[in-house]
DNA sequence: CTTCGTTTGGTGTTTCAGAGAACATAACAC
DNA sequence: GTGTTATGTTCTCTGAAACACCAAACGAAG
């Protein structure tokens, strides 16, 4: 609610000793440039606002702390003298952890959102906290002459599937992990000696699509995704992602969408999760299980009546609890993940009827359901996010570490 | 998503030529004056957390303006040397106009939410857009001697009871009212000449009570307000309100409570302004209608059987709608106005006990439901604090006008 | 191929906001 | 009274950004 004013060297704030105004600005355009991945001078210019020569100052200083570097104008030839194009420096990345109930992935993501390595580590078991934080910090051990050589990491995020205190990164309750009250983000930080910090996955997620995906350039968004353990949910509601009191908000697959529905895990009944399942349409199917390409690939070979019916059956439980998305949240863009996508796919326009018809005049026609489009890296993208936060809000706070531009 | 830099004197921007540090510093300590009504200079200078020499500077500058003006010391006596008090201009006031099926209200409000006045003008038959215009345009030339006299006024806001798009203060749809695309702030502008704009009514409520209500000192709030006509919502999150796409968000009074249930306005079935209604509840009880006052002493008087079996069947409905909220939120405050406000207070535990079955862990157990806590005035300050948010964002563009401080 | 207009980067100057230090002031505590 | 503490006041200092001017690099027109 306060903005944060100028406090020029307050003695309590170690971080940097700069101006406030200043920080704002270098990190405004460290920002755009990340989002952006190339921008050139002129348009950073247009888009901060601010003077020409001032913009010109700001990236010097980025430059000279090796976090943007400047290439020669490539783009398209116009009048005027051509503007020399920024791009984030390759050697700034944060490391992603994602674990599920049967892998905890690890992730080395750049600036500007690109996936430099992924590493999958199977688990026969679901991993409990400790576990994935072992496996995650022998994995980053195993980098970790690399990682100093090459790159200067501003930290780690961690995507859990559940309930996450975003502000200690502890995990309340992760129920498909059987994890309740684990400080995940301390216990990785005393394991690699990098800042952590944990969200929801969904949230994650929906930002990342945000930046980089499907809502690019949108401000309201709502994102969805259905996994084996249930569906997830994030909101961006004006360009900001939904935290609630404690960081628990988003918890759409929990929506209330069927009157006498069948006990949830959560304690209530008639949620979208139970109704909406990719169990139910391998029961169907006749396969014991699988993830959401066989999904896919069996729903598209399947003929069945009853696999037809389900499907419908499911998509207007999903048209329920959108429109209760599309009345409260206004979005510009839904995005479905997982095998909502593919339900979605498999009738776009049944969906989009139901919608239209369902939820209010005005927020209905300006809801365009889009499946995700950052693929498998998205949860990479979004958990290193995470990571980059305290980097992007007061980037020369990282410049100290030696290790020169990568490009000039 | 863009934080606004420093741009001096830029030509495209009459407005304020001030530097943008020292107009957010304003705006920060007018906003802060504004909601708290008193503070004193030593808790400004704490809660900016500027120099307190920066903070003098700023108050003289508002109080040379005749924005605020500083008395001497009251507080509680401690050690040290007293720091006077810093209050808001009474000079200061925005308009506000509310209209409704059977009344129009037309509001005067200082600075701090002071209601210093409120003329509800009945009308026979629900009053078309322009009828309300002249209604509201007539009642403010009444007051014009006055207004021009001894105040300055920062705008008009206005309380729409549907569908709006405050980024033109266009009514996109107000079913009870019966208006579709009404540019009602455009036509309120031109018919008075004072700068107008237009929201959703439950929106500015719950903005309201945010500031000076239940919800003070919190940043996340849901509100849900059930009048004659239905039932509208406003939702904070992230101390801002929830807008969408084009400010439609919020309409929780179409959630999706109840499979196979009746057909609503909006197009949709089950949703909860028809399952929770006034309307039901008067017809159990005999009664033709009447307002909520009415109801809240039937319902004590009632012990019929099956007026208990409803307020309980629409309580259970409540809960589910107030359980989707609460999982998509996680808010500190749930607040119930008009009638559902009286549904609370005949079972308060009922609903309680509902949610915190119902709603998931973590969320569940932060979320405590209030009644309103502004009473019949909560309109007249939800639309005027519309009216003043553009003094709020500059209070030095509004400066210049004549009129002496009011106090010195 | 030359010239002109246009758009941008670079440099030095100017303005202004806020921090900080030193001092003044007004309360309480003893 | 004297000491302590918290605050207002004044002045100086620093740093950030705008601005004006010049140089550079391009397309367009002749």
């Amino acid at each position: 609610m306060m903005s944060s004013p100028r406090q020029r060297a307050a003695p309590t704030a170690p971080p940097s000793e700069l101006d406030p105004s200043r920080r704002n600005n270098l990190a405004l355009i460290t920002s755009l440039v990340h989002h952006h991945r190339v921008l050139s001078r002129a348009q950073l210019t247009k888009r901060t606002g601010l003077n020409r020569s001032t913009v010109g100052t700001l990236i010097g200083q980025l430059a000279a702390l090796g976090l943007v570097y400047e290439t020669a104008p490539t783009g398209e030839a116009q009048v005027g003298r051509p503007s020399p194009e920024v791009r984030p420096s390759p050697s700034i990345a944060a490391l992603a952890v994602y674990p599920e109930i049967d892998a905890v992935t690890i992730g080395l993501v750049n600036l500007g959102g690109i996936v430099q390595k992924k590493i999958r580590f199977a688990t026969e078991r679901i991993p409990s906290a400790r576990e994935a934080v072992n496996i995650a910090a022998a994995v980053i051990e195993g980098m970790r002459t690399e990682l100093e050589h090459s790159y200067r990491i501003t930290g780690i995020g961690v995507a859990v599937p559940g309930l996450v205190n975003p502000d200690d990164g502890t995990v309340r309750h992760a129920p498909h992990l059987g994890w309740r009250d684990e400080p995940v983000a301390r216990m990785l930080t005393e394991a690699t000696g990098y800042a952590c910090q944990a969200a929801n996955d969904a949230s994650l997620a929906a930002e990342a699509e945000l930046i980089f995906g499907a809502g690019a350039g949108r401000d309201n968004l709502v994102y969805l995704n259905g996994g084996a353990s249930g569906i997830g949910g994030g909101i961006i509601s004006n360009g900001r992602l939904l935290r609630g009191a404690s960081g628990y908000a988003g918890e759409l697959g929990h929506t209330f969408v069927r009157t006498s529905g069948e006990q949830c895990h959560c304690g209530a009944t008639g949620c979208l999760e139970t109704e909406v399942s990719q169990g139910r349409l391998f029961d169907l199917l006749g396969l014991s299980g699988g993830d959401t390409p066989q999904l896919e690939q069996a729903l598209g070979a399947s003929s069945s009546a009853a696999v037809a019916e389900e499907v419908s059956r499911q998509l207007g439980f999903l048209a329920i609890a959108l429109r209760n998305a599309v009345n409260t949240f206004n979005p510009e863009v839904i995005i479905l993940d997982g095998f909502l996508g593919v339900l979605y796919a498999l009738a776009p326009a049944t969906l989009d009827d139901l919608l239209l018809s369902q939820a209010m005049d005005g927020p209905a026609t300006q809801a365009k359901v889009h499946p995700a489009a950052l693929g498998s890296n998205l949860m990479m993208i979004g958990a290193a996010e995470l990571g980059f936060a305290r980097f992007l809000a007061d980037p020369t706070g990282f410049g100290t570490t030696g290790l020169g531009s990568a490009a000039e």
